[in-house]
DNA sequence: GTCTATACCCGGATAGAC
DNA sequence: GTCTATCCGGGTATAGAC
């Protein structure tokens, strides 16, 4: 395990933060290993000294926001409350969500438990049953990603789409 | 409007033909003007006399999934049913509905029309709310989504989860 | 309408010296 | 722990001959 985040050198760590500063500053194209070691002086060979390739790297910066993520669901109790915070950490760092939920996930490369205790604020708030659960989280996936690609109408009041969602799922 | 789709010349069509072969076969890393001709029996350069350039091709592949999603919804009269034929279409041809999905929309490429045309059932079933019609629109791509790229956990019980969401936007 | 040749980008990663 | 030099691959696209 020696790619799992909790085992990353303090320099490694160094370089997971400035690869993190790229990609939330300048998108997914400046997640580049040449890009990375521009940004801390260096020349990119010299990454591999400290992590093993860029799928490490990947993984490191998907782990810390799941578990940002995790932070952020802290405190919210309902539905309503549970997708506001869902919502707004994707406003805020749209390119780190991109990067943790778009495609397959290694999950050989996170430390278990990691994916659950992002996900638990979810199942809690609906009601503890798992197939609600899984609905739920993909409509709020679905509206945070069709938002930020701007796949919806322009003008579409998607608070309200939010609204209607989580009327749906937690009527009362 | 030289690159709308309905004004593409024979050969283009049968280069775009050929071109959603490569994606549905082998997936987004075949869908490269060098593959694309190799498929064809040509060179690359080649394929510039008959299409501007990439995003025009991708553009012809989107717009014609469009209209064959809208053909999928055509007697699917509730919520469950559209979203049955939405999950059959995605999962049927995976590789397409993640280039009609994912990232922002080149609409100006598009036939005006043909994006409404697709969710004009959506809307329909979702009773003609348009704020409840985006949220189980939103579901339904998350779902296929995640159903796609494996993000449920192993074993989960997809379709429970479907029904789970179709069951909150249309109880009954 | 096709070709060859080419220009111009980009990327991840390794070997071996210092 | 950093470097230089390099290898490998990929891609879109254009010019100009045939």
């Amino acid at each position: 395990m020696a790619s799992s985040a909790s085992e990353l050198s303090p320099r490694a760590r160094e370089i997971v933060e400035t690869a993190r500063g790229l990609l939330e500053a300048e998108g997914p194209e400046a997640l580049s290993m040449r890009r990375i070691a521009d940004a801390l002086g260096i020349k990119a060979p010299s990454l591999y000294k400290h992590l093993p390739d860029k799928r490490a790297l990947e993984a490191a910066l998907i782990a810390h926001g799941f578990e940002e993520i995790a932070t952020a669901f802290a405190g919210a109790g309902d539905l309503a409350a549970v997708a506001a915070a869902y919502r707004a950490y994707a406003n805020d760092h749209p390119h780190l969500y991109r990067l943790m939920t778009e495609g397959p996930l290694e999950r050989e490369r996170l430390e278990p438990g990691v994916e659950t205790r992002a996900a638990a604020a979810i199942v809690a708030a609906a009601g503890g049953d798992e197939h609600t659960a899984r609905a739920a989280w993909a409509f709020a996936h679905g509206m945070t990603i069709l938002e930020l690609d701007g796949r919806f109408p322009r003008g579409a009041d998607l608070d309200a789409a939010w609204a209607a969602g989580i009327a749906a799922f937690d009527p009362r």
